[in-house]
DNA sequence: GTTGAGCGTT
């Protein structure tokens, strides 16, 4: 029982944030502290967990109050088996403000880190362990799938939003989920659902036999003039910028001769 | 009851 996560931060600046991650999903903060608070004076520590369930998503951060001591928590701790599980322990490179982090210390200064170069290694580590984190997400993978449909949930909806413009206008919720958070996609979800069924219906009374591509591309390039002889063979993934010859019907009046 | 790459709350 500690007072860990029942306030917001007490004080990010002059704190070294700690990552910790492997951990199992019982691990509490209460679990880490004696852990942390074991080698150095541990200010906070908070596990972001599920709005929804409430179950840990498997890291957390431990807020130090030194960096030496930070340090030597990641030096000590990193590796250590907690709860039955090899737990990661690392500086955190990102902030809760999206504020700049050197070496685990929060600085509100921004332009005195800007000096030093962003160029961090990549967390992704290498396009093989991405590829294989894919692969096994669609293999069989279901505890990460509600976490990446948010965040594809929230592009989706904003790809939509910005194709259709008007949508807002026949979407109320678009309003509403602006300022909702990306944990309420079941609420939006089923938002989504009743929007679906509307459409069914609309599609019922529309013509759902539409088609599916009534206009393939607007350029003249890829119409098929009736008059041409067989524009197909031109036409495709050879894009002449050249008109001539390839639209008869753009034939530039030119006083040169062109055809007998 | 399950899961396993990653970067966070008031």
């Amino acid at each position: 029982m500690s007072h860990f996560g029942r306030t917001g931060p007490p004080d990010i600046t002059d704190t070294y944030s700690l990552l910790v991650l492997n951990i199992t999903f019982r691990t509490t903060a209460d679990d880490l502290f004696p852990y942390f608070d074991k080698y150095g004076k541990v200010v906070d520590i908070f596990i972001p967990r599920n709005r929804r369930t409430g179950d840990s998503r498997g890291f957390a951060f431990v807020r130090y109050k030194y960096a030496d001591e930070a340090q030597k928590a990641v030096d000590r701790l990193d590796g250590k088996v907690v709860d039955g599980r090899e737990i990661t322990v690392q500086f955190a490179k990102y902030g809760p403000n999206a504020e700049r982090i050197d070496k685990g210390r929060i600085s509100e200064s921004f332009s005195k880190s800007s000096y030093r170069s962003r160029s961090r290694s990549p967390r992704r580590r290498y396009r093989d362990d991405y590829r294989d984190r894919d692969y096994k997400r669609r293999s069989h993978s279901r505890s990460l799938d509600r976490y990446d449909r948010d965040r594809y949930r929230g592009r989706d909806r904003d790809y939509r939003r910005r194709s259709r413009s008007r949508s807002r206008s026949d979407s109320p919720d678009y309003y509403r989920g602006r300022g909702r958070g990306r944990y309420d996609d079941e609420r939006r979800g089923r938002s989504r659902s009743r929007s679906q069924s509307r459409s069914r219906s609309m599609d019922s009374a529309s013509p759902a036999r539409r088609s599916p591509t009534p206009r393939r591309s607007a350029s003249p390039h890829r119409s098929p003039s009736p008059r041409g002889g067989s524009p197909d063979r031109h036409s495709g993934d050879r894009r002449s910028p050249t008109p001539h010859g390839v639209s008869p019907t753009d034939r530039p009046a030119d006083s040169r001769s062109q055809s007998p």
